[in-house]
DNA sequence: ACAAAAGTGTTGAGAATACACCCATGA
DNA sequence: TCATGGGTGTATTCTCAACACTTTTGT
């Protein structure tokens, strides 16, 4: 089958990337740079998206322009909404870029989000030029980036409050404060470090190794995984009506 | 400016209504029905959609649409989810009744639910041949709005608890009964009655009134009001992580 | 030995749950 | 007066929040 684009219809991904080192919750982005002349006319950030194919799901264009940026896949992705306006692609810089690509100013993307580890993903190798910015300090976004960006982030701190995909930016193996430095990265909130250590370890599906960190100049801490199967068989929705 | 339909790009509004004399909540389809020669080709149901026009904000189009429909503005609506399946639109039934209608094949649609009391809609004046249908008893739906549907429902399931969205299906003034039926409807369980009354009587945005139901046939009840303005004032995001 | 981060317990307050009967009203 | 749905109270359990010091380890 023919790969032909709908040119009107993209899909874009705000790929957030936790580096539990510096704890910082980052997001990747692409830049974008044109110059005439001498004279540097666009120089921004964008997400990285691409135009739907005519035989593709929406899920797959998501998953193949992940896969086209950072070769991975089965990353946890979360379509999270479509954004429309006429006018999201229509301010000068826009304008100016859209003229060399092969796309229409009244296109429609449907946005995406992928969580997953900062480590995982080697920049080197990539031709586009795709660099990592802490989710609180971004650049100047092309198009209507900046909105698509602040949007994922919204739904993601609502959504790592009632579901486990907070694993989903962690190493398989963490402490319970790596987690909770991840709590406090995502939300900017302190947490009491007792409370939050008892309220973990008291869940079944957080499992203690038998290993602790190595290589770290301190008093390593005890690691431990998540176990998705038993999160799925222990969980049962709780109809707490909490209006 | 000229109205002009962007063909493949469309949306489409799951229309939950309320009905608090039955305690049902409905959802609103269109009869779909094509004969040929004395024979029946299609007659199914449908959500209410259409074409997005070019000057047109996704938001916009949904508002249009079921204005266009039911003479409502101003109701509660929530853009959940976009659906573009190639295979979306090519059942049998489909093929035979786009064969007609000016849109593609492969047409992305954006859905909305709305959410508003059945009473507000009066059905008569429709030229549509629209109807209320429980949300747990629905016909064969054409298309895939049956999907579309069921995933509107769940994201409603989930918001009632932690968004006060419960009241725009319900008429301004309501008893604590009414809520509570409400929420056994949506959520398909049954609520302690006085632990579920004192709850709500306690929430200082729940505002008894000086009536009671009048025209019943037993002992009338107490009426209550929701108060956005004071929700909005007291409420807080708390941080509950409840994973 | 010391610096640094890991790890540990208790208490009080508020919320959720479980549970069964009386009351007010219209017919 | 009676049938119907409206309305009420208490005891128990559990979870959350507040709070500061000791322990372990690597250097």
């Amino acid at each position: 089958m023919k790969a032909e684009k709908i040119l009107n219809i993209s899909v874009d991904c705000v790929v957030f990337g936790y580096d539990v080192n510096t704890k910082s919750l980052n997001v990747l982005l692409i830049n974008r740079f044109l110059e005439s002349k001498g004279e540097v006319l666009v120089d921004d950030y964008v997400l990285t998206g691409y135009h739907v194919y005519t035989h593709e799901t929406l899920d797959e264009t998501a998953t193949r322009v992940l896969k086209e940026l950072t070769g991975l896949t089965n990353q946890y992705k979360k379509q999270f909404k479509a954004f429309g306006n006429p006018d999201r692609l229509t301010n000068e810089k826009d304008l100016l870029w859209i003229k060399n690509e092969e796309f229409n100013t009244r296109t429609i993307t449907i946005a995406y989000y992928f969580l997953l580890k900062t480590e995982d993903v080697s920049l080197n190798n990539g031709n586009d030029k795709a660099t990592w910015f802490p989710v609180n300090d971004l650049p100047i976004l092309g198009f209507d980036h900046n909105t698509i960006i602040q949007e994922a982030y919204e739904d993601l701190k609502e959504k790592c409050l009632s579901e486990p995909i907070i694993f989903k930016l962690l190493p398989d193996k963490f402490t319970i404060n790596d987690v909770q430095d991840l709590y406090e990265s995502i939300l900017g909130i302190e947490i009491d470090n007792r409370n939050f250590r008892r309220k973990l370890i008291n869940k079944k599906y957080i499992i203690a190794l038998d290993e602790k960190q190595v290589g770290v100049s301190k008093r390593p801490a005890q690691l431990y995984m998540f176990s998705l199967d038993i999160y799925n068989k222990m969980f049962q929705k709780n109809y707490l009506i909490s209006i």
